[in-house]
DNA sequence: GGCTTATGGTTTCCTTTGCAACCATCATAG
DNA sequence: CTATGATGGTTGCAAAGGAAACCATAAGCC
């Protein structure tokens, strides 16, 4: 019995998912043993590190697509661990500004080349043109999914 | 100010789950809406429809990736729909043989088209060839992630 | 100013998911 | 044949994420 051709096998999205969860886990894990990060938390660090002049959990949000109750707790557990803080809002006391603290940026300046060096770990197989291709397929099959209503029609496809 | 550069907006493994979110989600709540089907449900119907002998649970776990659970949670309310039924496994008798009912099969014949075609919505704005490099770079990094013990190293990257 | 509606953020609850413990059966060793 | 360890599958539990309800403040309208 040959090794029958699975649709799913073929199957553009199974494999993107399929692919990125891979990817995932790996970077997850290695944040988690490194510095007891979660994807969320490193992500808000991130964003906040390259907002010089504080962001709102809204516009971190925003930013990765995160929802905002993962905002929210990220930032709550990132607070407790004074990695980073709030400063008032001038514009609107509903919301705050998030900053890095000095642990917060040390952390930062040592996470960051880590991450690095594991999407190197990773993607340095590959020829920097392919990788060029690769991150241009990405932000191309955003904008479709983004723009487009992909709802699919009931009546269609058969 | 101009927008920042962002590490994160650059960083493969986060934009390479950024996009494939984003797409399992359309084609998610498509499944759903249209035929009632999870993800794992579907990915159990169209491993079963391709085994015309039936096939285990644990095969079907070996073939997608998914945990041994979660194909026996979508194995379960299958049956509880009458989808797929499940057959003595005459060389073991811990596990069964799934195959699908006629309904599971008029149901495939009716989610195969549709699934090809809501790749085809996403997909189709990109030609042949680039879509085959991507598949293949997919691949690659599959490859690569599972091959290799992508645990960082603690000392380096500084 | 007072109302009403919108919005930033948190809390609560529910769903999904995965690991770990478990049960039944199989395979192997004596 | 019985004991021991492996394996297919299920159940139970805990972690993660998202939807909806909620609270506080903001913005628009009378």
């Amino acid at each position: 019995m040959s090794a029958a051709t699975l649709i799913l096998d073929h199957f553009l999205p199974y494999r993107l998912s399929f692919t990125a969860n891979l990817v995932s886990d790996a970077v997850a894990s290695a944040y988690q043993a490194l510095f007891g990060l979660r994807i969320p938390e490193w992500r808000v660090i991130a964003v906040t590190a390259e907002s010089a002049d504080g962001i709102t959990q809204q516009a971190i949000g925003l930013k990765t697509r995160m929802d905002k109750v993962t905002v929210s707790r990220a930032a709550r557990s990132l607070i407790a661990r004074d990695l980073i803080a709030r400063m008032p809002h001038a514009a609107d006391q509903r919301s705050h500004l998030l900053v890095l603290t000095n642990d917060g940026k040390a952390l930062y300046e040592a996470v960051f080349p880590k991450a690095l060096a594991l999407e190197q770990e990773i993607f340095s197989h590959f020829a920097k043109g392919e990788l060029d291709e690769f991150a241009a397929m990405l932000r191309r099959i955003d904008a479709i999914v983004l723009s487009g209503d992909i709802a699919i029609n009931p009546l269609s496809g058969d």
